[in-house]
DNA sequence: GTCTATAGTCGGATAGAC
DNA sequence: GTCTATCCGACTATAGAC
């Protein structure tokens, strides 16, 4: 019963909040106006209000939704066979694919990194990044024994992520190019630095 | 003649800059009003727009002030003697600690990479990245011939600024603790990722 | 659930006196 | 150079009809 009504609502819900990922990711929390929404989905304002009751909320909900779809398609990164080397390259490489391909999570993730509250940085560390952190993090300790598993994690992702965050400003950087903003060329390069040390090419 | 005059000016315009700074830094450009900038100042919201003729005209020049000052500063931290593993590990350490300091830099610049126009990257390529930037790729390609020197500072430079950058998020992960933001911790961690690989903690 | 209309506030920017 | 006073458009949010 009141199934069409929940259904409807629903779908609303999901049309605003798919509407309102890539405004906000593209211009932050202060630089989207309700109005932009309304117009981005193609209803009134006052219709906005009535499925979410003020701004705080809907840039809330929208970033829970952006994140609760990447923390999906997070659990398929892993699970790998071989060798821990082989783990580690094919991790980084399908890792470097799927931030690659989702701008607007990587912007929200910068903007939340940079303006996140705490009930907002507790969800993106234990949706997005908890259950992944802690299989890099076992990775890391079987390729490096007695290294701190948390730091490693932490720079494995940080290789890709700041390659990606570069991306606007590597061709004004010597010696930049289109193609070092290409998946594989990153993955590549991340892998034979984690692998090899410095010498990272001297092993290919 | 008229040295008062223009000396009263400049302290006037600099005074505006020192608060605008922690500002835009803090809440980015949609984030601030004219107003609250004219109040850390202590002065009217007019003789604001006196010495500067709009927002966006303000925030370019305290971009442009924060990364002079930075530019200096970057200077200093090169031009060591010792062999290319001693020089990769002052720089490394130096680095970290003066990008620990100056959280306003560090703000601006995440926002710049979001959201700077074509204008202010270019100014922060050139004025802030590119001496340092040629130097360490020089020294990237003394540890490691044959390797992108363009990917290899990026990633000198990016383990140590996504660290930073993670800071905030650090607490909420596993095994996340308050000593890993230490600037000593870090730059040991990256310094020993990039000279030994992996097995970062093997050789110390 | 969706709309039109509007309240009330805050924003950037200006006029003109001193 | 600095101020007070003000304009006015844009903003968040609400009221009330359908």
């Amino acid at each position: 019963m009141a199934k069409a009504k929940f259904s409807a609502s629903h779908s609303a819900v999901e049309a605003i909040l798919t509407a309102a990922i890539p405004l906000f990711a593209q211009a932050g929390f202060s630089g989207v106006a309700m109005r932009q929404v309304a117009q981005a989905v193609g209803i009134s304002i006052a219709t906005l209000y009535h499925h979410f009751p003020d701004k705080s909320t809907l840039y809330l909900k929208t970033i829970e939704a952006t994140f609760a779809d990447k923390a999906e398609g997070m659990a398929a990164v892993l699970a790998e066979t071989g060798t821990p080397e082989q783990r580690l390259q094919k991790f980084v490489l399908r890792f470097t694919e799927m931030m690659s391909q989702d701008s607007y999570f990587r912007r929200l993730l910068q903007r939340e990194l940079l303006d996140g509250d705490e009930t907002r940085l507790r969800l993106l560390a234990s949706q997005v990044f908890k259950a992944q952190f802690l299989n890099i993090a076992k990775l890391a300790q079987e390729l490096a024994p007695g290294c701190d598993p948390h730091l490693m994690a932490i720079s494995i992702a940080g290789l890709v992520l700041f390659h990606l965050e570069m991306t606007p400003l590597r061709q004004f950087l010597p010696g930049g190019c289109p193609e070092h903003n290409q998946p594989d060329i990153i993955a590549r390069h991340v892998t034979a630095l984690l692998l090899g040390g410095v010498p990272c090419c001297g092993n290919k």
